[in-house]
DNA sequence: CGCGTTCTGGACAGAGCGGTCCAGAATGTG
DNA sequence: CACATTCTGGACCGCTCTGTCCAGAACGCG
């Protein structure tokens, strides 16, 4: 057997992926991605084949770790509102705190790419349907202690949430007042 | 007095709106905003002194016709919750019909370049703003009239659907299947 | 050790980018 | 008509982009 790679490729996509993430596709050149990986263009194109795919597979690492990431709430104690208003405060307030404020990389993908690559779109959508699936998860809880409305089945609460959350961080993308945004969520959860 | 321009400034504006609309800032090029509005470079360049002017203006001009198609709904007979009703129906079942399903403008310039540049950040927010004010006259209508929960402020309950619709647009990107979001949309009017 | 395979750095290619420039065409005024 | 002024087409510039290529370094195996 020959010489062994010199850098770690899981390593390598998670800084690809953060570079990704601060700014968008076309945004980011592949000399950026050369850089935050510390990899020369050889190597880069040698591990993953081109941009898109290499765009791709940190999208598709975004939601993989953000999903492990959002799943230890299901198994905080508490009320099922009680852990979805946590969650939820979590997500905004990260991103409020980050310098950029980027926005989830799911929603830069949707609007940046949307279905131009079917591939990015899948992706994109499969994040979205995973967040709302452990959103019902934790509704349907709140709806068995009693702590949120039954009068809606849980997925369709989900949605709305869900929807609402993106909406959240579209916006605070551009916000002056992240106060206003924090505001909007409580006013959300005071209606189911 | 001396020559004058052969084109209309502003219909050579919305031309270029619509090619940045329907792209992204980076990925449309000088070339293709020639192409669109029919100009030479030294024409575009003359009357729009650059690249990201023209995308201010553009953008500056999308808030301006949005504006003007949303508040004809004011005048519309019904009660609030009608009004309100068939306003986002028809907002998100335009970008459902659009044939690249492209979302508010707005929303791809905060996504794409958020505060990277401030006067575009700014508009972004006067757009939302100006739709979020504009949901709330129409909400505290729906209130007067009894056909909207009058239990929260009509301010704070703008702010949930101003923000749920954005959302709805951002996944009607990469939606497979637009019902869906049609049902969040009813759920959502149904929580108020 | 020497061979075969793989990885790596950096040069390179070809294309496209935003923006400038200038010669000449068009037009209103005296 | 002649002039001053403005607009227009297209060539052009310098830069950056993505992706390729190759010579040589590194390494495991026989």
């Amino acid at each position: 057997m020959p010489r062994h790679k010199e850098f770690d490729e899981q390593s390598a996509l998670d800084r690809a992926l953060e570079t990704f993430w601060s700014g968008s596709f076309a945004a980011t050149s592949t000399e950026a991605l050369c850089a935050s990986t510390g990899l020369s263009r050889s190597s880069l194109y040698n591990t993953f084949s081109c941009k898109s795919d290499l765009y791709r597979r940190s999208l598709q690492r975004y939601d993989q770790v953000k999903a492990a990431e959002r799943n230890d709430y299901l198994d905080r104690p508490g009320t099922g509102r009680e852990v979805l208003t946590a969650l939820l405060a979590d997500v905004l307030g990260l991103q409020c705190d980050d310098p950029d404020r980027r926005s989830c990389m799911a929603i830069n993908a949707a609007v940046e790419i949307g279905d131009n690559d079917p591939q990015v779109a899948a992706l994109s959508r499969a994040s979205f349907d995973g967040f709302q699936e452990m959103l019902a998860t934790l509704i349907a809880r709140g709806q068995d202690d009693g702590s949120i409305t039954s009068t809606v089945p849980a997925a369709e609460l989900a949605t709305v949430v869900h929807t609402t959350l993106i909406g959240l961080q579209v916006r605070a993308r551009v916000s002056t007042d992240p106060a206003n945004l924090t505001k909007a969520l409580h006013t959300l959860l005071s209606l189911i």
